[in-house]
DNA sequence: CTAAAATTTGAACCTTGAGTCAAATTTATT
DNA sequence: AATAAATTTGACTCAAGGTTCAAATTTTAG
């Protein structure tokens, strides 16, 4: 135990200083959503987490850094659910169902926030962001066509299917409250239906 | 003409500061859509118009009068299209239908945006924008009943159906580009099927 | 053409909130 | 307990941008 401790004691180190870091951003990124970036201060941030605004520049360079990494976060959460689900031997519909159902639990049960403030990034970290999203999307896109090519999916233009559908993923992140009466499995149920029949062939 | 141009001339004075004041909005409101409220500083709109900053102040309270009343005049448009489809003897999932495709055209064609930052509103605008926003939101969820009333629409929670297909309104407002190449038109027909499919029993 | 009203401006003011830093405090190590 | 490292703080600076206002300019009416 004695050994363990010194051996683990440097990395227990990091380990805290990752988590503390993850939760600033985290607890920030859902302000952000709620209430918007421009319409959460440091000290509202900080005070959420019974911290001074100076601790939080212990933890990150700036502002917009946490804004940037609330959305990298996001989108790594969304990557994964990709690639979880890569291998899996569905069709393209059943593929694109399943990942429409999680991300609908990221936005509600994980406490994923899918930020649209892209405007309040500058330069390189904007266009990051930007890139990312647009892999995604077009990683959907791409699941669509391929549901259109397998006759799973009906005729028309892809990027249209992927705009309406994902809107509703946008607009459950801006109304959903964990509080409110709906409950996040119920919403999932519904939207992956709504989804299907909107664009099932 | 002379007696005309007496009488329409201290009317006309009203005509052209009213006219003046929704230019201002108006301007104010696209930019909002585009890079958000407080990434729009008064400066921004005022060079926009051709003028300076304190100008604008003839023109408005502050600049979230302005914010306000592009809410407002987006919320207008929307009270118009109800209205103008009030009368008709379709059945909930037609007028549905065809309420949608004039939401779709607002956003697309008439420069009419749907921001998405009540937020920064405060106290009584605050107040009124929601409770304006939630009357609309009432009305669809209405239509949405009375389809799965008269056998139109599939059962299922009706906030939800409303939830979904309001996002991809939201969403389009934040993508589309006048610019781009898809067109206001096509984007209203396919929208309006994906709605359709979506929902129809 | 002239005076009054309407419109616009330049130059300030003021508030808010992000960011800095040296010092204080807490935590971990020996 | 003593010391060093990690963490947090209070007090401050600073810039951005919204707002004001008296004066200048433009427009309209007689």
């Amino acid at each position: 135990m004695a050994k363990a401790a010194s051996i683990k004691a440097p990395f227990d180190r990091d380990v805290q200083f990752a988590a503390k870091r993850r939760s600033v951003i985290m607890s920030a990124g859902s302000a952000f959503r709620r209430r918007g970036y421009h319409n959460t201060s440091m000290v509202d941030i900080a005070k959420t987490l019974g911290l001074t605004k100076a601790a939080l520049y212990y933890y990150v360079k700036n502002k917009e850094e946490i804004l940037f990494e609330s959305h990298a976060m996001t989108y790594d959460s969304m990557d994964e659910v990709f690639k979880s689900h890569s291998r899996s031997g569905l069709s393209a519909m059943d593929r694109l169902e399943a990942i429409f159902r999680d991300f609908v639990g990221l936005l509600t049960e994980s406490g994923v926030s899918l930020l649209t403030d892209v405007d309040s990034l500058k330069g390189e970290w904007r266009e990051e962001i930007l890139t990312r999203r647009n892999k995604i999307e077009r990683r959907v896109v791409d699941l669509v066509k391929r549901g259109q090519a397998d006759g799973t999916i009906r005729a028309g233009d892809p990027r249209l299917y992927v705009f309406f559908f994902m809107g509703a993923l946008n607009w459950l992140n801006a109304w959903y409250d964990g509080e409110g009466r709906l409950k996040g499995e119920d919403i999932a149920d519904h939207f992956v239906m709504q989804l299907r029949e909107g664009i099932a062939a």
